[in-house]
Order: C-alpha cells, then sequence, then structure tokens
DNA sequence: GGTTTCTCGATGATCGATAATACAGCTGAT
DNA sequence: ATCAGCTGTATTATCGATCATCGAGAAACC
C-alpha cells in the first residue's frame, strides 16, 4: 500500500508537500502540485481515510437505519438519498433495526464508534419519553435526522415526514364520494405515530362528512401483507357491512385484497380498497391499487439537504411533505345493492 | 467524548492497562478488569473504530455495491448479508453503480480508500477482458466476493450465482409441457451473464424438445418494467404468433404482461407469461406470475460465509445455487384456437 | 540593491488505540 | 540467600495523515 511517505521519496519533496499537493492548498506552485497529483496517481495512491479520520475527526461517513431493506417503502428514499450523499463526497453505513429497539440501539451506538458525521434514522416507535441513545445522540452533538415522524422520544430532532394526515383524509373523502358510509380501516401499528396519524385523517373525514364513527369498523392489522391478510380474514367473519376498506399502507392493503379477492369477493364491485404510499407492487396488483403516492425519491433527497444544514451548523426546520391521492381501479361506486338498501 | 487515556487517568493506570481490560485481555487480574470496564461504562466510553482500524489495519468494514436499492431482487440479498456481517461484527458501506461502469469503479475506490476488510461486488458486466479497478482489488489481495455471475473480467473471484440455465430450461419445459411450441424470449442485457444463462436455457430446452429455434422469437427487452412493456408492444406490432412469452426476469415479465393486458390480450387464456426471479410484485400481480424462485436469502448469507472464508485466508470455492419453478396463473395450456391449428 | 512575494522544507506534535517489549514485585525452588 | 519463573502493569513506538510554525531560499518588484 502506497503512503504519502512513499510518494515523497520518489518525488524527491517533503510529506507535507505531497499531502499539501494532494488536498489542494493553495501554497503550492502549479506546477509541483500537478507534478505530484500524476505521481500519485502513477503509483496508485489510496489515502487512509482511517487516519485522516483520526486526525480530522472528520469521517465524511453518515449512518443510516431503516427497519429493513425488504420494506418497498424505503428502497427509493435510499436511493436518493445515496446518490446525494455520494456527490457530496460522503459513504453510507446502512444497517437495519428490523423495528427492534435493541437493534436500533445497537447499530446506532456502533455508528457513534466508527465516529459517523450524522445519522439518519427511520425509527423504531417506542412508548418511552425518553430513550438513552437518542439522549447519547443530542448530547454528543452528533446530527441527526429522522426519516419519518417524531414521537416524544425523539421529539428534538430535525425530520422529514410525508403529510400523513392530510393524504389519508384525502383518502376516506374519495371513499366517500363514491357514495361509501361504511369505511372499514385496518390500523397500523397503534403506537406509530405515520399509523396514528392515518387512522386519524380517516376519522376526521367522517367526521367533517357527519358519518358517525363505528369501532366495529376499525381491525387491527399491522403493517405487513400477511398481517393485512389477517385483518382481512376476520373483516370476513366479522361482516361488519362495510362496502369499502381503507388499509393503512399498501401492503396491508395488498394483503387484504388478496385474501378476499381469493374468498371470492369483487373489487371494486362488491368491495372498494385503498392503500398508502403507493410502493411497486400497489401499481400492478391483481387489481391496481387506489393509493397515496409518497414522495419518496424527495423524503431522500430533502433528509439530505438537512444533513447537509446540520454538518454546516445550521439548525433546519423539520420538513413535511404532501402526498397526492392516486385513484386506480381497486375504488369504485358503493354497490347497487347497498344502495338501494340504505335509500 | 471519552478516550481511553481519560479513563486510565481516573482509574489511577496506564493506558494500556485500560485498553487490556476493555478488550478482556487475559494478562490482567480479574479485579482491575472489571473495575476499568465498569468505570468504562459508567463514563460512557465509546471506543474509535479509526484509531483502532489505524493501529490494526483492520476496519470490520465490508463494502457492498449493488445496481440500486430499488432492484427487488437485491433487497432480500442485503437483508441476509446485513444481518451475517453484523452477527460478526461487520458493518456495511452500501453504494449504488446504478449499473454504470465509471460509478462502480468510483465507490470500490472509496470503499478502498476506507480499508474495507473486503467488498461484494454486484458487479456492472463489461465487454473488456481486463478491468482496472477489479486487477487492483487482486493486487491488493482485498478479499472480494462477487454476487451474480463471473464474466471474463472477473474471471478470478470467488462468486454465489443462481443457476439460471437449469432453471430458465425448466421454465421452457414448464411452457413446453402445456403445449405451447411458438414461445418468444424477452431478453436481457446481452452482456450480462444472467441473462445469456436464461436465454441459453430457453434454447437449449427448444431444443432438446425438437422445436426448431426462430430468431423472430427473441425481442430485446432489457431488465426494468418499462423495458418489458415497451418489448410487449414491439411484440403486438411484429405478431409473430407465439402463444407463450418467456421473460429474463420479472420486471421485465411484468412490464410486458401489463401491457398486454391493457391491449385486450387475456392471460393465460390467450397467451401464457413467464418470468424469473420471484420478486414481491410478481405474487401479486394482475395475473399472478409463474417464475422461478431465486433463493435470495440464501445468496446472501452464502455470499458472506465466502466472505468470511476469504478473511480467514481459506480460499473457497465458488457457489452456484439451484432455483425452483413456481407455477402460478400466468401459464396455461395452448389456446385451443392455435392448437387445432397446429393439428 | 533592497524589499516583497512566493514556494517549499524541516521538525514536532497530534489524533486514539494497541503490539511489542520492558520492568517491578512476588513466589517457590535450590 | 539467590535466581529463575511468573504476574501484573508501565513504557515506547507505531499506524498514516495533517497542522502549526518558523525559516530558508528564490524569484519578482520598485
Amino acid at each position: 500500500m502506497v503512503r504519502l511517505k512513499d510518494i515523497a521519496e520518489v518525488a524527491g519533496v517533503s510529506v507535507m508537500t505531497v499531502s499539501k499537493a494532494l488536498r489542494d492548498k493553495p501554497d503550492l506552485s502549479a506546477g509541483t502540485k500537478s507534478r505530484i497529483q500524476a505521481l500519485a496517481r502513477q503509483m496508485g495512491y489510496v489515502p487512509d481515510a482511517s487516519a485522516s479520520g483520526l486526525r480530522n475527526r472528520k469521517t465524511r461517513l453518515l449512518g443510516l437505519v431503516i427497519p429493513a431493506p425488504t420494506d418497498p417503502v424505503y428502497s427509493r428514499v435510499l436511493l436518493a438519498l445515496e446518490s446525494q450523499a455520494h456527490e457530496r463526497g460522503f459513504d453510507l453505513l446502512l444497517a437495519h433495526s428490523l423495528g427492534q429497539a435493541e437493534r436500533e440501539d445497537q447499530v446506532v451506538r456502533r455508528f457513534m464508534s466508527r465516529r459517523v458525521d450524522g445519522v439518519f434514522i427511520a425509527p423504531v416507535y417506542r412508548l418511552a419519553d425518553s430513550v438513552p441513545i437518542y439522549e447519547d445522540l443530542i448530547k454528543q452533538g452528533i446530527p441527526t435526522v429522522l426519516l419519518g415522524h417524531r414521537a416524544p422520544f425523539c421529539r428534538q430532532f430535525v425530520n422529514v415526514e410525508t403529510d400523513d394526515l392530510a393524504a389519508s383524509g384525502a383518502v376516506t373523502r374519495h371513499l366517500i364520494s363514491l357514495g361509501h358510509r361504511q369505511i372499514a380501516f385496518l390500523a397500523g401499528p397503534s403506537h406509530s405515530p405515520w399509523a396514528q396519524e392515518r387512522i386519524e385523517g380517516y376519522r376526521r373525514s367522517l367526521r367533517e362528512a357527519g358519518i358517525p364513527a363505528d369501532d366495529r369498523l376499525i381491525f387491527h392489522a399491522g403493517s405487513t401483507v400477511e398481517e393485512g391478510a389477517a385483518a382481512a380474514l376476520q373483516f370476513i367473519q366479522e361482516n361488519p357491512g362495510a362496502t369499502a376498506i381503507q388499509a393503512v399502507n399498501d401492503l396491508v392493503a395488498i394483503g387484504a385484497a388478496d385474501a378476499l379477492l381469493n374468498q371470492g369477493v369483487r373489487i371494486p364491485q362488491d368491495l372498494s380498497m385503498a392503500g398508502f404510499g403507493n410502493v411497486l407492487v400497489s401499481e400492478f396488483f391483481r387489481v391496481p391499487l387506489t393509493t397515496v403516492r409518497q414522495p419518496k425519491l424527495r423524503l431522500g433527497s430533502v433528509a439530505m439537504e438537512l444533513m447537509q444544514k446540520l454538518l454546516d451548523g445550521d439548525r433546519p426546520e423539520p420538513v413535511r411533505i404532501p402526498a397526492e391521492l392516486t385513484v386506480r381501479a381497486s375504488t369504485g361506486p358503493i354497490p347497487a345493492s347497498s344502495a338501494t338498501l340504505r335509500a
């Protein structure tokens, strides 16, 4: 492995000169600079980031914690984030929390040990008001950007979030405008703010339309395809007479819709189904899914911009990004039978 | 930030003693060891990976290059890889090549600059026989595991690959067994070994069944949904009279099938469609897709095992993993009209 | 010729952790 | 009583790059 020293020897100059030349410092003549740079290239010099990081107390390393790479929501966020980070000369350390708090703690600790310049976290939501590892991030002054909503334990961080409340409300209004009055909701993890906002948006739109809330229409699902399917089976069993289902996200919607279709329910003729998030599979689902288009690339690039500001010593404001309803084939008018029944 | 020195001062011992205590070296008395460990914990000591990396010439850092995080094929590979790596105490640097050679070069250079202990690469396939960055990896003796097939320029590396040849052949045989004789193929990037194997598997099965090859049935597609759709439109236009289409991967199959369905073609009644890879969207596609289940988790964990062996100084053999045909709704018997026509 | 400006050198210290080695104090054997 | 053998801890040097000076020498200017 070639070191600065080696180049210095060959070039017949001091180590300091080489160091300055390679970092393009102003106090060297253009001639020597390019001569040394050429020599370094030719000798295959590769700078040692560990050494430079140690000396400068800057690693140009950013940590990123997401629940899992298999969650399609994060794939585009990651794409944007990585591209932006690279352009700015940062490398990305990736780790998964798998939705487990201890695992999140663990990986963030590892990031701290790597002396990352900053951390992006899609938080594992916890009930506690204060979480040691988050306190430590504050205490150490490590620039941190949350990918997602804030909760009491992470109140003090900057974040990027989707306007789930408004978007979810728009989905519900869309269903109402199609004539639906009995709209079931497949709820997500109850302590996740995004899930809370989505059910709140649903409730608010119902209220605004003067439709009484009915708890028998709320089903606990979760956030995966399997949980969606399970919730759908429960839905069928309890048969609450709903004409539409709104799910907390696309995976749940797809799991549920798939299960329902397999039971002979026709979508949207018998039942409308809407999701949230617009992941790849939604567009190509058996019945293309009405959903909310989450601006994932934008979430990623905004996150990096926030990080840059933090690194520059600014105090950026949190960002909330609107999301748009996308109507596809899975939602339609209320079935004639139900409509007449009601009339 | 607490350093060893600080702990040493408080404990009234030398830095070396603290260092040894924290790494649980055998030449310290149990008493001092636990005393120092407790003190370190209490002072919130976090080791500095840069310093330790510099001194040990080991970073416990592994680099990973994939085309893009949005490619669903890699999401599960990544999941397994990351989990395995973490268990073994490695952190993962993630970078995307976006399928561009220069970008791949760039990120691998960056990894080298970080002094990663090893690199996983899903290669960008190139025509050249020799690629400088790959030569450098060899020259520097950096443990490298390829995620995917080898090509001339990366012949000398260990890799994990799917047995695309056999699996693709199985898809074709499946179609043949359903009575299809005119089977179109939507081909992938022509210089990618995986794409080559898949079309070769198709050709071989046709040959074995005594079905003459017909170049008018081969359409160049690529590897994305959009490319699949474009190929399908071309297919319709040229109308080569095929009763089935086999695609190089699921995304292409889905793009093509979606375009065909939108044109009024019924799948599988009018036309059978098969893919390869079994990504999430395939199972829930408008017409659930017949495909090949690629053992992605296994690919990931095998890759990490190979890496471990390389790190241990062994010379592991490349691994080729079989993949299984999964028949779903998108393939069916040859249409009656064509069957009689042919009879 | 004298002064300013520009280049570059030399030396030492530093970042934090750790391998290698040295050394002090004690034990037990001769 | 002396010395080898051990145990526990200290000292030193090193990993590679960079900063901070102060100066030396050269070139360019008036």
